[in-house]
DNA sequence: GCCGTTTTCGGCCCGACTGTTTTCAGTCG
């Protein structure tokens, strides 16, 4: 899929290119669509086009056709690379600030010949941008809060593209000169929702010839380091560069490097402090007792030569793990596999890219038991909220799948909008036919917050809030809201609180899973999927969800589907 | 840019919020 991604990601800059140049918003749009089309397709494109006649890609129609084939066969789209020439690249880069759009960055590059980042510091430090037509004091803040905001996540990447990073390279270095073993460290290991630098580690016995092979990843922009036991390569990416560190160990040593730089550090130094008090001394190279080496090869070892079991990466935060380690308290944490069904899937009826035939046929093939179809309610005009009557249409159609695919369940469900003013935005004879209903906020991100959620979570009709804090990871906080009070109230009515898979939200966060699971809260786990794609990326809301120390039991979606059925019709009673 | 069961041209992404401009422009979801 890597081309597939190459060429949306020009797509996406060609848009933030047409914008600032003030082309038709529907232009922009459509360049938009297709990337998101693109990353999101399951085959490659390279394979849909030598086709003949080459399949269709909807929202990819003549125009978008020959760009596409032309980065296939020069590297290169000409119409970007025209585009480019018209405006200063770095003018582009400041559509990724909160709060500045492409009107004021075209006004400040061309009343005050802005061209990047440092430019626009300048212009607000010295105030000139204030005095612009239609910037008052207030708007000027708000974007010096917007850089200051991006600066602090500045360099750390999400962990679904660190993990296909990391994926790619671990796929190519099996490919290259012998390892024994080879597994990625750090905080991608301990599935953190960002990551700074890609660390994968290697068992094996010539380092250098490895290092040399992983120096020549076909990625490679630069490379930074090259020795016998460590290399340290640049990836490009639309977003910046990304630094993958690579060490090669002797088997030997495998586990206890791993453990060494899987870290966290906090989790480390505590570690080491138990060996100290043993006796003991722990580094990569091993466990020693007096200068003699006595475990190392294995990371099992290295807890257990402390008395300790083996403490899951994702836990490794010092956050009380060691002391449940020492004492078997521990949790079961959910695998991946324990998941029996996705919660939060958007169709084509509202902003999604596929049917519910397709949606569902994807659900039976991760050998799900049920799925939950969640559209948008009507005041969602963007994506194309249902009416009324099309969530009806819906259920029709719903019904027909069904009859196709009597091995999995679906769910009626929709992700309905709680209003500005508190309500819900379909009444409740609506909802109370729905067999899921997620309650949302998407508009009125300031506005009393904690008491609409806490109203819409009091409707008998509401078996949970998707993605509760609004946060996205690369782009802004959450809405104002009091989490604990929601957490409290949602453990009080037992209903329940979603982790929302969306590799920009992971929202709840980690640490507040752990509040929720002290709560008594249950946690339906969803995609929030616009395509049959997204479905895979359960895979990193179960790596949070390990973070929040959340086991079988906590989750609802790894109840069987009797189970679940029972679960949501007792919500129902109250 | 795409798309078509009234259209191959003319819709498509509408509405809320915020700040600032007293009637609207820019941004966001």
């Amino acid at each position: 899929m890597k081309k597939n991604l190459e060429i949306a990601a020009l797509f996406n800059q060609l848009a933030d290119i047409l914008e600032i140049r003030g082309e038709l918003p529907f232009k922009v749009s459509a360049y938009r669509k297709a990337a998101r089309t693109l990353e999101n397709l399951d085959k490659n494109v390279e394979e849909i086009f030598s086709q003949t006649p080459a399949q269709k890609i909807p929202g990819i129609g003549e125009g978008l056709e020959k760009k596409i084939r032309e980065y296939l066969e020069t590297g290169k789209i000409s119409k970007l690379e025209e585009e480019k020439k018209k405006i200063p690249v770095g003018l582009v880069d400041l559509l990724s600030i909160p709060g500045l759009g492409p009107k004021t960055i075209a006004k400040a590059a061309d009343k005050l010949g802005v061209k990047n980042i440092t430019d626009l510091k300048r212009v607000i430090e010295n105030g000139s941008l204030t005095n612009l037509f239609g910037l008052g004091k207030k708007k000027v803040e708000g974007i010096l809060k917007g850089i200051q905001f991006r600066e602090k996540q500045h360099g750390r990447i999400t962990l679904r593209e660190a993990t296909e990073i990391a994926n790619e390279i671990i796929e190519y270095m099996k490919k290259g000169p012998k390892i024994k073993e080879i597994s990625p460290a750090g905080s991608l290991r301990r599935k953190k929702e960002t990551i700074g630098d890609i660390d994968i580690i290697v068992a094996a016995k010539d380092g250098e010839k490895i290092i040399q092979h992983f120096c020549n990843f076909p990625g490679t922009s630069n490379v930074i380091a090259s020795g016998t036991t460590k290399g340290s390569i640049l990836i490009e990416s639309p977003e910046g560069s990304r630094q993958v560190d690579l060490r090669v160990v002797t088997p030997a040593e495998f586990g206890s490097a791993l453990q060494y730089f899987t870290g966290s550090k906090e989790h480390n130094i505590k570690i080491r402090n138990i060996a100290k008090q043993k006796g003991l001394k722990i580094s990569e190279y091993g466990v020693f007792r007096d200068d003699k080496k006595i475990a190392g090869k294995k990371e099992e070892e290295v807890y257990e030569i402390l008395g300790l079991r083996w403490i899951p990466p994702e836990l490794r935060e010092d956050r009380g793990e060691i002391e449940a380690s020492g004492v078997g308290g521990l949790p079961e944490l959910v695998e991946l596999s324990d998941i029996k069904g996705d919660l939060h899937i958007h169709s084509n009826f509202s902003d999604g890219n596929s049917s519910i035939e397709e949606i569902v046929k994807k659900a039976v093939k991760l050998g799900y038991s049920y799925v939950a179809i969640t559209d948008h309610s009507v005041s969602v005009k963007y994506a194309n909220g249902l009416e009324p009557e099309r969530l009806e249409k819906q259920w029709e159609e719903i019904s027909r799948v069904q009859r196709n695919h009597p091995e999995i369940r679906i769910l009626k469900g929709t992700e309905v909008d709680i209003l500005s003013d508190g309500k819900l935005d379909y009444p409740d004879s609506l909802l109370e036919k729905l067999d899921w209903v997620i309650a949302a906020i998407h508009q009125g991100f300031k506005k009393n917050v904690t008491e609409r959620i806490i109203f819409a979570l009091r409707n008998p009709h509401v078996n949970a809030v998707a993605h509760p804090t609004g946060r996205l990871l690369s782009r802004r906080e959450g809405y104002e809201v009091d989490i604990d009070k929601v957490i409290e109230e949602a453990g009080k009515l037992g209903k329940c609180l979603e982790l929302n898979s969306y590799y920009d939200r992971l929202d709840l966060s980690d640490q507040n899973l752990m509040k929720a699971k002290k709560a008594g809260v249950k946690i339906a786990i969803g995609t929030d999927s616009h395509d049959i794609a997204g479905l895979n990326q359960m895979q990193f809301g179960v790596g949070t969800a390990r973070r929040g120390w959340l086991e079988k039991k906590d989750i609802i979606n790894c109840f069987e589907t009797e189970a679940l059925e029972k679960f949501l019709k007792s919500k129902k009673a109250k």
